[in-house]
RNA sequence: GGGAGUUUAGCUCAGUUGGUAGAGCACCUGCCUUACAAGCAGAUGGUCAUAGGUUCGAGUCCUAUAACUCCCACCA
């Protein structure tokens, strides 16, 4: 029996705990059920989980209780994304060690031993949050299994020519001595300087202006550019200049469209590379390419006696000798906006080096990527646009591997002698070409192969998660039936990289969809503008004080918050809102239940009007709320079931406690009518409110419930409507019932004695005035009436007298 | 510059096919009522960003404008 306040830590600890020891939400092989399938992103391992992968999970995870409820079999897994980039710097940070510095062995078992701890406070963190993912299924990016799935997916495109390797420019970080996608750039407000320039022109005839932000870029300068219509400046066209500081460097003024003629002097100088621009003219124009700066941002030899210095550094001594030749003539100060890695915020350089690509950016390809996002299920469908807008505006190939150490290897290897890639055969993955060796020789006849040394990006392994859940590398007819999953969901940021590479990856290799429904969360925002992120996550909003504080219910009750999809805003003030939810479940619970203890629930041969009435009530709210689900809106679903439950409790149970209480006035027959429909509709409130909120729902089906309705776990129920003949009027005639105990309540509010005061005589006209009169002792109970007159005719009430207390 | 989104009560947000503006919180007035005062009952509060248009009728549809947010492009 249920008893005292709810104790959130005690319930909801005893029950991930039994959850999780019965195997619950396991996944059953050999079920007849029907299987929903869910590709669960696998979190980065970078830091800490915070409230807004929790806010994203959680909101799918009561989707995946619906369908659970549905009385599917949920294969549900949680892997977590623990190699690449991310994982790299989170293991460089926490063990201050440098990567490049000790050998790569070493480096890699550091990395799996802080993952490995890193993926157990994931798991926990999700069990307590209370998700209901099977953690046997899970799987690391960095595990044997994820690893064979991205080689394999690798040498498969690579045969078939998708995958590439080329040396085109490409954005490169110079903190983290890597190429990085340009998915993965974001914009940065810098502060710099406008350096305006003289060069001087080889026939010693003169000077042209040129303004630069990124002098140390005059080594590597190749051409100068100005905008074919702007006269100020045709007679240099096809003229040689010379380069400041590096006069022996020659370089022709050509003309290009590109050039904006009322920016800067309205004359570029083109530089290898200095930014994307600079790499489109050197392309069009073949221009020579002239390396400036090294993988790790410091000047190369070209760089003369700058050499070796580090790119601001050679920046500021080359202002200085610029100022003391006389080439500088003006200086502004600007702020403006430049490329810099996502990761480290560190501004990127355009370096060319052999990296692999996989296409997708052709016209057709990108036609095909639409015509494919087109036929997903998008949740909220508006997410689709954003999609769409970006796969029109991918203009380059997307770039797979990083010179970094901690991340699935290219199995391949390229003869030394004509530099061919040959690649290792799919029945040795995964396979580390650094630690093994090619077996064959080159058709060019060459018999010595060097390894790859780079490994691939992250998202390289993270976009074949469907192909790793379906079990692809292993066993292909398998897979080619899993797939395409069920549902996906992520948050809206990795839309353009996450979702869009899986699904080109499942076109690739199983050329079908990865999944049919994509679910999109939005953000969890600290403050206007702000998103939450790891720097939050040992704030007062940090999750452990969340749980700490409120439990995973009523975390859970602010995740499902209003329209799905849109971003939030988090306040202490707004979580506390599902803690009042909480408390009136269990009090109304509790309540109820007490006068259910000896009750043995039977359909009972009379059932009272406003009892019948409840019940359809139910019906109603219950149709509504599974509305929401199939709509995909765990938010509006929950509203739903919770306007019903506190309408239940402040008008129903008012009105069937009277009856409860006292069998001897109202007789038998009328409690055992009020217990059947308490029965099932309480049942049938918290079967809908555990998909919110498992914990507490839990807790009280397991008191009370679970004896009869056998299940192991609420949470293996089935959602159903109560069993009810059609009814046409009973709605109408109940609220409006439920509107004359309010109006009895204004009217004693506005004369502001208590609810329990008598009134000697109440006059009711209705409509439904039969209806009425059956249910006269009902209104006379909850109203405090004495007596109760009631006519046909227009909706009226006439009030009598009050009656005081003499004690008052 | 291109695209997407947002703008409704003091705050956070709902508002389906056009038909009398809603909820929660906050505030105010009452109520110890044999589950719950973390409760109950009730009241106050909105030129639906602005300006036009379509319509018998617009928060909702159309056009324009403004502010904020995000994505992309440009950033010599």
């Amino acid at each position: 029996m249920l008893e005292g306040k709810y104790n959130f830590k005690e319930v909801e600890n005893k029950w991930q705990k039994y959850w999780q020891e019965k195997g619950i939400y396991s996944y059953k092989e050999n079920s007849n059920k029907p299987t929903f399938s869910i590709d669960t992103p696998p979190p980065t391992v970078s830091g800490e989980l915070h409230i807004g992968h929790i806010y994203g999970f959680s909101q799918a995870d009561m989707y995946a209780r619906y369908q659970r409820m549905l009385g599917k079999n949920l294969y549900y897994p949680l892997g977590f994304d623990n190699n690449g980039l991310p994982t790299e710097l989170l293991v460089e940070k926490k063990k201050n060690i440098r990567a490049y510095t000790i050998p790569r062995e070493e480096f890699t078992a550091i990395a799996l031993d802080l993952v490995s701890s890193y993926n157990q406070s994931y798991r926990d963190m999700m069990i307590h949050t209370g998700m209901s993912c099977d953690l046997n299924l899970g799987y690391n990016t960095i595990d044997e299994r994820s690893q064979k799935t991205s080689q394999k997916s690798f040498i498969d495109l690579a045969k078939r020519n998708i995958a590439y390797r080329d040396d085109k420019p490409s954005p490169w970080c110079c903190k983290c001595r890597t190429s990085v996608a340009s998915a993965e750039l974001e914009d940065k407000d810098m502060e710099s300087v406008f350096n305006y320039l003289n060069f001087r022109l080889a026939d010693g005839s003169g000077t042209i202006p040129i303004a630069t932000t990124r002098p140390e870029f005059l080594p590597a300068c190749v051409a100068i550019f100005v905008n074919p219509e702007d006269d100020r400046y045709k007679q240099y066209v096809g003229k040689m200049v010379k380069v400041p500081l590096f006069e022996d460097i020659e370089v022709k003024v050509l003309t290009d469209d590109k050039v904006g003629i009322d920016k800067g002097t309205g004359i570029v100088m083109c530089c290898t590379f200095g930014d994307q621009t600079d790499v489109e003219w050197w392309k069009e124009y073949g221009l020579p390419f002239k390396q400036a700066i090294d993988d790790g941002g410091r000047m190369t030899e070209i760089a003369g006696k700058y050499a070796g210095m580090k790119i601001v550094d050679a920046r500021k001594a080359i202002i200085e000798d610029l100022k003391k030749e006389g080439y500088i003539y003006k200086q502004d100060a600007i702020v403006h906006s430049v490329k810099v890695h996502e990761r480290c915020e560190e501004g990127i350089e355009f370096l060319a080096k052999k990296q692999w690509f996989i296409r997708t950016s052709t016209p057709e390809l990108k036609q095909k990527w639409i015509e494919l996002g087109n036929q997903l299920n998008w949740h909220p469908e508006s997410m689709k646009a954003r999609y769409i807008a970006w796969v029109n505006n991918l203009n380059q190939d997307w770039s797979i591997s990083r010179q970094r150490y901690f991340g699935v290897p290219f199995p391949v290897w390229y003869c030394k002698k004509c530099g061919k890639p040959h690649f290792a055969n799919i029945e040795d993955l995964p396979v580390n070409p650094l630690s093994s060796q090619y077996k064959g020789k080159c058709e060019c006849g060459g018999e010595e192969f060097e390894p790859e040394t780079d490994i691939m990006d992250t998202w390289a392994t993270s976009s074949v998660t469907p192909q790793i859940n379906c079990n692809w590398a292993e066993n292909e007819e398998e897979c080619a039936k899993k797939m395409p999953m069920d549902m996906r969901f992520c948050g809206r940021d990795i839309i353009t990289t996450w979702s869009l590479r899986t699904i080109i990856k499942a076109y690739y290799h199983q050329n079908c969809l990865p999944w049919k429904d994509l679910m999109v969360n939005g953000w969890v925002m600290a403050d206007k503008g702000v998103k939450i992120s790891k720097r939050f996550a040992n704030s007062k909003m940090g999750l452990n004080d969340l749980l700490d504080n409120y439990g995973a219910d009523v975390i859970r009750y602010w995740c499902a918050n209003g329209a799905y999809g849109r971003d939030v805003l988090l306040s202490d003030d707004g979580v506390k809102d599902g803690y009042k939810l909480i408390n009136k479940i269990w009090n109304a619970s509790k309540f109820v239940l007490s006068f259910l203890q000896d009750y043995i629930p039977a359909k009972p041969n009379k059932i009272l009007p406003m009892d019948m009435y409840i019940m359809h009530k139910f019906n109603l709210a219950y149709y509504a709320t599974i509305k929401c689900y199939e709509d995909v809106e765990v938010g509006y679903a929950k509203a739903e079931i919770e306007k019903f439950f506190w309408d239940f409790c402040d008008n129903y149970i008012e009105i069937a406690k009277n009856r409860l209480y006292k069998p001897e006035i109202y007789g038998e027959e009328a409690k055992i009518s009020a217990q059947w429909a308490c029965y099932n509709v309480l049942l049938g409130i918290l079967k809908l409110f555990s998909i919110t909120l498992p914990h507490i729902t839990e807790e009280i089906y397991q008191d009370y419930f679970a004896k009869y309705e056998k299940d192991e776990s609420i949470h293996l129920s089935l959602l159903k409507p109560i069993d009810l003949d059609k009814n046409d009027n009973i709605i109408e005639c109940g609220d409006e019932v439920e509107d004359i105990v309010s109006k009895i309540r204004q009217f004693k509010s506005e004369n502001k004695i208590s609810m329990k005061t008598q009134i000697d005589s109440l006059e009711i006209t209705s409509q439904n005035a039969d209806f009425i009169k059956s249910v006269d002792y009902d209104i006379k109970a909850v109203g405090g009436i004495q007596n109760i007159i009631i006519n046909s005719g227009e909706n009226n009430l006439k009030f009598g007298n009050i009656i005081l207390d003499e004690n008052n």
